[in-house]
DNA sequence: CAATTGTCTTTCGCCTACAGTCTACGGCGC
DNA sequence: GCGCCGTAGACTGTAGGCGAAAGACAATTG
């Protein structure tokens, strides 16, 4: 489709404006936070992250409230925000969640996948195994989120896919230390999970999902032994 | 115990400070949007509802920053913020989500409930049935809400019961109309949950739940017919 | 020496002011 | 009469400032 112009529809990349200057620092922070260099408990003042990051105290304000509904710092009033301490309790729980969430996810993808987007997965999948035979863990666990992303993609619910983005997001931040240490067996799954969405046979990339993120929260618990 | 004042431990109230004013604003607005007050797709102009309020706009700003987050406003950038809109799709997709979370939360509860917490709610229970005989449809509404709270509550995960807790709050506001036709079945089926759960029958509750979550589904799909 | 109290610094919560951007409307040319 | 452009208004986005509450520390008193 052409508009008025003649110019093809994306061709003009709609200038990108910088965008809301809050949402910047909201990523900029929650960067920050998943790489540890503002580290668990830590006192975020408002008026240093403001002078560190250029701008006034209000955006970062912002950025800070969001993050706090979104649990990555606590808010106390009065007094400031800080970063997020995570428990064990805590940990476990977002993880039954997650199992919730991405068991649901597969089951409706194993409901909904069309042959292209099985081929799709099965690319990702082939990335990833590539990837750990590589001993590139960096991209492994990259491509390892793709392909979450992928099947929660295909589950085509849209709130189930924000709030296991939002899940998701910090179960990988609390599990980070492991998750480089299953690499492997991880994509054997993987490729279970795929081909049990390729049969469209929900029960099964029901329980193959579930499985596969209990591992997880196995080895979490078997961690530190 | 005393203090050394002499006074008994709870007898000062604390002395509750009117919190920060940004969660009273986010209350206030959350209230007229549940209630109608404000209609989906209106502009809500910060500074009127500043006005209004009898703040400035920051604490404005704020909260609907934060209803943003939670779905119950879209912000468009420069442009400001909109009531949103429900669609069909999105009002099934929160549905399927909403019965994943309390049937697991049914399941939970199951395993983890004491004698005393199913006491609970048998009350509730009865409770809820005493206003659906007087046809009081509001109390019973509520007890619906203060039943499934405290289900979820007995799952004991704090995770989960947030989720579920906003979850929750969208599908009502949705549902609303059709929530007040089903009242009596609803409260049968009540019964049942509570008889798996004090059976400790992880299997039937998250099934009964589950189908008690679907039959509002299917009541909304037939509601104007 | 311990408990308490007064003060002091730090930081937040809120308000006001200014700049940028989008929308709507009226005038102008075709 | 129709469409385009320019301008004005309104609202949001950002910045900076003031008052107040909470915590820390030292001086004081029993």
């Amino acid at each position: 489709m052409t508009l008025s112009t003649g110019l093809p529809q994306g061709a003009v990349p709609r200038l990108e404006r910088p965008g809301p200057l809050r949402d910047r620092v909201y990523e900029a922070l929650l960067e920050l936070i998943t790489t540890r260099a503002l580290k668990p408990g830590q006192h975020l003042v408002e008026s240093e992250l403001a002078g560190h990051l250029g701008v006034s105290r209000q955006p970062v304000r912002e950025a800070l409230q969001r993050l706090s509904t979104e649990g990555w710092v606590d808010l106390r009033p009065a007094q400031g925000a800080f970063v997020h301490e995570p428990t064990e309790e805590e940990a476990d729980q977002l993880l039954t969640v997650r199992t919730l969430l991405e068991a649901e996810a597969a089951r409706l993808a194993a409901a909904n996948a069309g042959a292209a987007a099985i081929g799709a997965l099965e690319d990702l999948c082939a990335e990833g195994e590539r990837a750990v035979a590589a001993d590139d863990v960096d991209a492994a666990v990259a491509t390892n989120a793709r392909l979450h992303a992928k099947v929660m993609e295909l589950a085509g619910n849209t709130v189930l896919a924000e709030l296991a983005a939002q899940v998701d997001r910090r179960v990988r931040w609390y599990y980070t230390p492991v998750a480089r240490q299953r690499g492997r067996q991880s994509w054997t799954e993987h490729r279970e999970l795929i081909a049990a969405i390729a049969e469209r046979d929900e029960q099964r990339a029901t329980d193959v999902m579930r499985a596969h993120t209990e591992h997880t929260r196995q080895m979490y618990h078997d961690r530190e032994k």
